[in-house]
DNA sequence: ACTCCTTACGGAGCACGTAACTATA
DNA sequence: TATAGTTACGTGCTCCGTAAGGAGT
């Protein structure tokens, strides 16, 4: 077995089961691959793909297994060669982060510029994606690090770390009636059109399922993916936001913003990599940034 | 990077840094091990061994991480070549089995006469070693499976899986005054010369702590590794034995036995296997068999 | 007819072995 | 001097690429 096998092997599985297009991903012809899959098939005695004729229309579910452990032991090669890299060109690689949309949006930017100050030299890919793709691509080692607060929870495959609490605050234009409202109360947001962000973002599900358990129907006339819009679109007088607290930092003058946080859930952003990446200085470091460096940012440290 | 490189490396490490050796161990000439550990080093960019001239003395901090890595790495080419020999050679291979002394011992045979039933040409290797040595070679992939009662209770990296519980028995000679009392205490063992296992073997650590938390001070005129031989000195009038309860289970006409499982705390044994591992068909066989099939040996299941 | 995969064949590269050299105990 | 490791060099294997041949749509 060699591990170049191994390599058209998972490309095979990640194109579709077509033998051209994994050799054109890896910088070979069509009969190289047909090779190398021939050759492992031949050796462990096991037909790893479904064919018709000549082409493969899937995957046998003994392929699965290989390609699983195929994917692990190259994973493992690549920790062997970032091991190197770490001493040889310490300064020098590729950062890549998963994150979900506006949420984490709004912290990486101040965490970057610190990344940045010792780190110049590492290209950094942010990979944006939803929750679910983002543990898969964790473990698939399409990114490095994942960012996101919803799922990822406790995924297996994944090592995972607190990185901060967030809660939510109450925007409206400067003079609304419910500025002057102590204490707020949920029945009290629902007396007015709510501008707040698209299901599925942002913390929005737990948002929703707050007012649910009340039985409260909250008038939501607009829902937004960024917190910008959501900003813009409560200037204009569509009605009052519900944002991440850690967005009104910057203190616009013609909005005032309540704190929400004794209404509405907490909530945990965590960042998640593969149990079985080596880390390298500069991912560490990252990380560490996350967890401490965010205090600076106007957002409350995880306790 | 090539697997021949890092299986030079591993093997290096596991003969002390010998290239001969490790060479040797790989069928291959020195200079051909010498090539693959300077071309690794050249490719890395890293200095894997200490050395003092042209000998190897040791290995860096950076060389653990990547043979850690290089194990892992070979650990799941071998996972996919054990998958095909499942699928082409169902009914051959080896079974390692890493064991402590007697206890694990007295269950084996009835376990693996039925496991030859289902498996009659698969090899079964024991191999007999204490208990830390077991989570050792189930990390290394020296075994493929562990059975022990003392440690591995969740190391990491290993599955753990309970077995069965076990307890005491007195045994005695006919006659004995002490088969007349009832009902048995610690202080009334501790009036008679016993004899019982050696420290580190089957519970004997539990055993002697169990006195020792009370005050006892028990007359241990004979430690032995083997329940025949404490049977063997009982018979002998040398004392009283205190035994594994599953070992009387063939009722020797001479000796009375006694249950002893109030006195002394339970113990279980467990079955692990490291978690990287692909179980081939025979071991997830052996391991439901040792979880279930103890049953008929006398031995009370875990529950 | 076009796409896709396999098989045959040839050349280039490289991995291993032999052997000479160097260095340590 | 004996033991251990590196370096040099040649041979044979094998891996990839070109190209021709089937097979499906």
């Amino acid at each position: 077995m060699e591990l170049r096998q191994l390599r058209s092997l998972v490309a095979l599985t990640e194109t579709g089961f077509n033998v051209t297009q994994a050799a054109e991903r890896l910088h070979l012809v069509q009969s190289a691959v047909s090779q190398h899959l021939s050759r492992l098939e031949e050796e462990l005695g096991v037909v790893l793909f479904e064919r018709q004729g000549k082409r493969l229309i899937g995957i046998t579910a003994t392929g699965k297994q290989v390609v699983n452990y195929a994917r692990k032991t190259l994973a493992n090669t690549e920790n062997i060669l970032a091991i190197g890299r770490d001493f040889s060109e310490e300064s020098l690689g590729t950062l890549r982060i998963g994150t979900t949309h506006a949420q984490a949006c709004y912290v990486l930017p101040s965490v970057l510029r610190m990344f940045r100050k010792t780190y110049p030299d590492i290209i950094v890919q942010i990979h944006q994606s939803n929750p679910k793709q983002l543990v898969e691509m964790t473990i698939n080692n399409t990114v490095d690090i994942s960012i996101c607060t919803e799922a990822l929870a406790d995924a297996p495959g994944l090592k995972t770390l607190n990185c901060y609490r967030w809660n939510r605050s109450l925007i409206a234009p400067q003079g609304h009636p419910i500025n002057d409202l102590h204490p707020l109360t949920l029945e009290a947001l629902c007396e007015y059109p709510l501008i707040s962000y698209l299901s599925g973002f942002t913390g929005a599900n737990h948002l929703r399922k707050t007012f649910a358990r009340l039985g409260l129907k909250p008038k939501v006339v607009l829902s937004a993916a960024d917190t910008d819009v959501i900003k813009t679109y409560v200037r204009e007088g569509f009605g009052i936001g519900i944002v991440v607290s850690s967005a009104n930092s910057s203190m616009d003058a013609d909005l005032e913003a309540q704190d929400l946080s004794r209404l509405f859930p907490w909530e945990t952003t965590r960042v998640a990599y593969n149990q079985d990446k080596y880390l390298r200085h500069y991912e560490s470091h990252f990380i560490s940034l996350l967890q401490t460096g965010v205090a600076n940012n106007g957002i409350s440290l995880f306790t």
